[in-house]
DNA sequence: TATTGTTATACTCTATAACTATA
DNA sequence: TATAGTTATAGAGTATAACAATA
């Protein structure tokens, strides 16, 4: 009686696993060129893109990046040293400090956006189906706990 | 006369850029986590696990990782601190050190290898065709220039 | 002279722990 | 007492510039 096994060294998967390394690899070095280009480090640069969204208190800044709270006083500091971001006081509590981008910060965090076209590009040859397919397998990767 | 241009916005698209980026969040982050595991910082792991397919001399690994030369001096010393690389000479050349994994800096590399299951189980749900169309859709965003 | 690897320096990011001001 | 944000500290990664050994 045979028993099937999971063959975790199928090389077409392998070979997968290896490119979605590659990509990442390729997009984070894109990403870290693209907020040099701003004057940003990617740090900075994904805290502005963050706050570009909605404004954040501190806190909520660091668990969204998944990192401690304390390093992002030091980020904030200096995107606020440039103008790009303001420190508002929370109207229920007096602890809390919402970090949301100035005018200029929008402006910087939309041409930022508007500068990844890395990822962009290769879509423009996928029909809608195949553009569908890589959409649910994309979303089975972000949402596998 | 209507003139046809790309259009930028096209949800889809952008939904599956943005997806993208997840996905890259998603894995730049399980992989500092496996490297962490190991006792390893990323920069570390990934010197680590290139050098396990090829030993290679220093000005080399920087320009794979693309970094300055001088930042391979200090995680090359981390790492030999740790004996799981080695420098050699290289017989040509006395000028060039050859960073080489130790037989314990292998282990860990393919220990490192193995544990990185975050990107192979959403594949376990794909058929033979989907992956295909995934492996070709991923190369052309890696070999775009 | 040019190249390889290193050192020295400065900046940023990171986690940890202790502190402050509020709650 | 608990929480939000900060400060202090130490380790690591990064780029730049200058250096020693070798080509």
């Amino acid at each position: 009686m045979t028993v099937t096994r999971p063959r975790r060294t199928d090389p077409l998967t392998l070979e997968v696993v290896e490119l979605i390394g590659a990509v990442v690899a390729r997009y984070y070095q894109e990403y870290e060129e693209a907020a040099a280009r701003h004057g940003l480090t990617g740090a900075q640069a994904r805290v502005l893109s963050l706050l570009a969204l909605e404004p954040l208190p501190m806190r909520q800044i660091a668990q969204r990046l998944k990192c401690e709270p304390s390093n992002i006083t030091g980020i904030v500091d200096r995107l606020e040293a440039r103008q790009l971001v303001e420190r508002q006081p929370s109207p229920g509590d007096r602890r809390v400090k919402v970090a949301a981008p100035t005018e200029e910060g929008a402006r910087v965090a939309r041409s930022l956006r508007d500068s990844l076209d890395f990822a962009r590009e290769p879509l423009a040859g996928l029909s809608r189906d195949e553009r569908l397919a890589l959409r649910d397998m994309l979303k089975t990767m972000v949402g596998a706990e």
